[in-house]
DNA sequence: TTGTCGCGGGG
DNA sequence: GTGTACGCGACAA
């Protein structure tokens, strides 16, 4: 073990912490769950710190201080230490409680800069690195959360609110379903319609939370959604909302980004965002989860509980749905209903959170910060910021200043189309982690990072994960140990591949950014691309596309697949080490229609479409199902299928034979019927326009309807979740509308295909021409070089 | 047409 | 003491 590991993982071996909350004076409390058994709450003190360029300020302030050690008979309160290396803020202020460092050091500045502060945040962010209290212990003692503590020891609890509607000012809560660690499912009900009800509610929740005593309570949206309302809805009643482990304490307020709107001291909103801390407690959003899943795969229908539940397989067949402004009101007809419902949804919680949760648990292990802020940050700014800050401060090195940017401008990766239209035998082949690879081969690192430690973390985890990867391997399938080791890999590949997003962040967000690092990175990854791209082309092949580490080519005829292997083993031997060309698979056929936005037919007749071209939520599913059709005869060289395809469903649309459902688009309504009223004079909107021809003059902001054309406007469907009412189908679409949207936005995207004679008769209006031409019998599909990409192939890279 | 902003989710 | 994505639609210029 490299002594620097410290720099991973810390260095204090307290084991199994499950939660920490550290105060301004100096106090912090640990609860512990040694070996997931019972919760232990220790009381520790720390003195509260930060990081200060010059001791001016202190100097003028008249607070007596002293270096660390230093013997001094007035026996200062204030304590520095001078850090080494030539980083800007080098002196290391901590006092018995913040309020003292506060005092002394803004008496100090505010004399020396003649202008009165109060706080420390004051200060520039150039002259003070001041870290929050609970995160000022964790890098000071060195711990982290869950050391030999597996994610299956933590108690996780599972809530989630019914209530009348979203707006928690009149809206309330009238039921809560929560799921216990071991699985149970318990309900708590209103017995009436009124505030006191609502109170009961209320006490009865906090109560099966102390109860329950979850390390972590999860849902879906939990941070945008329940905790505010509860908080609102406490708020109103009068009632402190006691959440967390400390006695009396309600939900605490933090600042974030992608939090909601705080109210204000006098009810109205402000600009400030805040999340919900419970004290004791971690509060994770699976909704988080998905973001950061759904950031690296991209292949989710949405983001909501329902439509990810069903995607990955958790959501039982008979699972209950009920549209979410209808479920008050089928509580009061039918409760049962609404109690499956909800009873549904803190399972599928339970499982998504297990299910994509590890990463952020493991990064827990790692990084000196509170579980659930591990599991809402960015990676970069997030996770790798307070890694390297905690292994600065335990090397005694000073931190840099934030860099002024010199006006440079970042560079990203290279993208190039060769060739557009159909090829056959196609292959992909990419790089594993190009970035990395490409820091870790030419040493490329921020400047400000004088220890390189940046660089450490990215070869350090790169081989742990690969001994993760291994210990996986060898557990038991579904064992903990198993669950263990994956979290761990798939955290440790988040930090790796964030390394060049974090030097490529906004100058303000981290200490070690470094835009011209990350050019560096960027500018080599152009160049081995390019170079990948010639070196294959050499070989015969012909280039499809390439795009930032991963290149679609075609082989000539006759090629096996040992053939098609043996370029991509020659080409990577070009490379440097580290930087692995990898065969990716292999494809019967491909439509390339623009850069990023292309079909692959694999070998066993599956279509894969990627881009928004071919894969958007918003489109008519009819012309999604041509897409779909049509591009499978097109990759199977069958080009009268694809005729046949554009017929029929022309003759569809024009005979009203396809339902009404098949017409639609989803939408949301921003504004509410009140607000289209005040602008429809202006301007006229499609969505509104069809509700009130549809006989709906009210409805709320945020409703989702599907709509459709009809000859004289437009007519909504609604939906109950993601399922329409498919007895709602009086097919008076616009015939006219849809066959020609068929054309203008679905048959166009197989435009690459043809010539543009070709694609007129493929796609000619079967009320005017005969259905099959003989002359189609001879069209064959095309592909066309982009010849200003190949030409470009040798220039130099810039 | 082109640029900026806000959303994604929850009942 | 917070900090992302990416692609899209709505709206303003």
């Amino acid at each position: 073990m490299s002594g620097n590991d410290e720099w991973l993982w810390g260095w204090d071996p307290t084991p199994a912490i499950v939660s920490v909350w550290a105060d301004d004076t100096g106090r912090a409390i640990v609860w512990r769950r040694p070996q997931g058994g019972a919760l232990i709450r220790e009381e520790d003190t720390f003195r509260p710190w930060l990081l200060l360029s010059s001791l001016e300020d202190l100097d003028v302030s008249g607070e007596p201080f002293a270096r660390e050690g230093e013997p001094d008979r007035r026996a200062p309160v204030i304590r520095y230490r001078e850090l080494g290396g030539p980083g800007a803020l080098r002196f290391l202020v901590s006092a018995d409680r913040w309020s003292t460092l506060e005092r002394a050091i803004c008496r100090g500045a505010s004399r020396r800069i003649g202008e009165r502060i109060t706080r420390l945040q004051q200060l520039s962010r150039r002259e003070r690195h001041i870290l929050p209290p609970d995160e000022q212990y964790l890098v000071a003692t060195g711990r982290t959360y869950f050391r030999e503590l597996s994610f299956a020891q933590l108690r996780r609890v599972q809530f989630d609110l019914e209530t009348t509607g979203l707006d928690a000012a009149h809206d309330r809560i009238f039921l809560i379903a929560m799921r216990s660690p071991e699985g149970e499912v318990g309900l708590i009900e209103a017995d009436g319609t009124d505030d006191a009800a609502e109170a009961r509610v209320l006490r009865r929740f906090m109560a099966a939370v102390r109860r329950l005593d979850p390390d972590v309570l999860e849902n879906h949206n939990l941070h945008g959604f329940d905790l505010p309302f509860l908080h609102r809805r406490a708020e109103r009643l009068g009632l402190p909302l006691i959440l967390g482990r400390l006695d009396g304490v309600p939900l605490q307020e933090r600042a974030a980004l992608r939090g909601t709107r705080a109210a204000s001291g006098d009810g109205a909103a402000s600009d400030r965002r805040v999340r919900y801390v419970a004290p004791g407690r971690e509060c994770i959003d699976t909704l988080d989860a998905v973001f950061r899943y759904d950031f690296a795969v991209r292949e989710l229908p949405g983001h909501g509980l329902k439509a990810v539940a069903r995607h990955f397989g958790l959501a039982g067949e008979d699972r209950e749905l009920i549209r979410g402004d209808r479920i008050a009101a089928v509580y009061r007809t039918d409760p049962a209903r609404v109690r499956r419902y909800a009873a549904a949804d803190v399972t599928e919680v339970a499982g998504l959170a297990r299910l994509l949760g590890g990463a952020a648990f493991a990064l827990a292990r790692m990084a000196p910060r509170r579980y659930e802020r591990l599991a809402d940050a960015g990676a970069a700014t997030g996770v790798i910021d307070p890694m390297l800050v905690r292994a600065y401060l335990r090397a005694g090195e000073a931190l840099p200043a934030y860099a002024r940017s010199d006006g440079t401008e970042h560079s990203g990766a290279a993208l190039h189309l060769f060739t557009s239209g159909v090829a056959q035998r196609v292959v992909k082949a990419d790089v594993a982690s190009l970035y990395p690879s490409l820091m870790r081969v030419f040493r490329i690192g921020p400047a400000g990072d004088h220890l390189q430690a940046l660089l450490f973390l990215v070869e350090r985890l790169v081989d742990q994960r690969l001994e993760a990867k291994a210990r996986a391997r060898a557990a038991a399938p579904g064992s903990d140990e198993r669950f263990t080791q994956e979290a761990l890999s798939a955290a440790m590949k988040l930090v790796v591949n964030s390394a060049y997003g974090y030097m490529a962040a906004g100058e303000d967000l981290t200490r070690f950014n470094d835009v011209h690092a990350a050019n560096e990175v960027t500018r080599r990854g152009r160049e081995t691309l390019r170079q990948m791209c010639r070196a294959l082309a050499e070989r015969g092949v012909t280039l499809l596309e390439a795009d930032t580490d991963g290149i679609y080519f075609a082989v000539p005829p006759g090629w096996t697949e040992a053939d098609e292997r043996r370029v991509v083993d020659e080409v990577a031997a070009l490379l440097p080490p580290l930087v692995q060309l990898e065969f990716e698979g292999r494809y019967a056929a491909m439509l390339s229609h623009e850069a990023k936005n292309y079909a692959l037919l694999t070998g066993d007749g599956r279509l894969v479409l990627k881009g928004v071209a071919f894969r958007s939520s918003r489109a008519e599913p009819f012309g999604e199902r041509f897409l779909r059709q049509a591009i499978a005869c097109l990759l199977n060289d069958d080009v009268a299928g694809v005729r046949r395809v554009y017929v029929e469903t022309v003759q569809a649309l024009a005979r009203g034979a396809l339902p009404t459902i098949d017409v639609t688009s989803r939408v949301r309504l921003r504004k509410s019927s009140e607000g289209y009223a005040r602008t429809r004079h202006e301007r006229r909107e499609f969505a509104y326009e069809a509700m009130l021809h549809s006989g709906r003059s009210h409805w709320r902001v945020g409703e989702r309807v599907l709509v459709y054309r009809t000859p004289g406007g437009g007519r909504v469907i609604e939906e109950v979740d993601d399922e329409a009412r498919i007895d709602d189908d009086p097919r008076d679409y616009d015939r006219a509308y849809y066959i020609a949207l068929l054309r203008r936005t679905f048959a166009i995207r197989l435009d690459r295909a043809f010539t543009p004679d070709d694609f007129a008769m493929v796609f000619a209006d079967p009320r005017q021409l005969p259905l099959f031409p003989p002359a189609l019998e001879t069209i064959r599909p095309i592909a066309t070089r982009v010849e200003a990409e190949w030409a470009a192939l040798d220039d130099p890279v810039q």
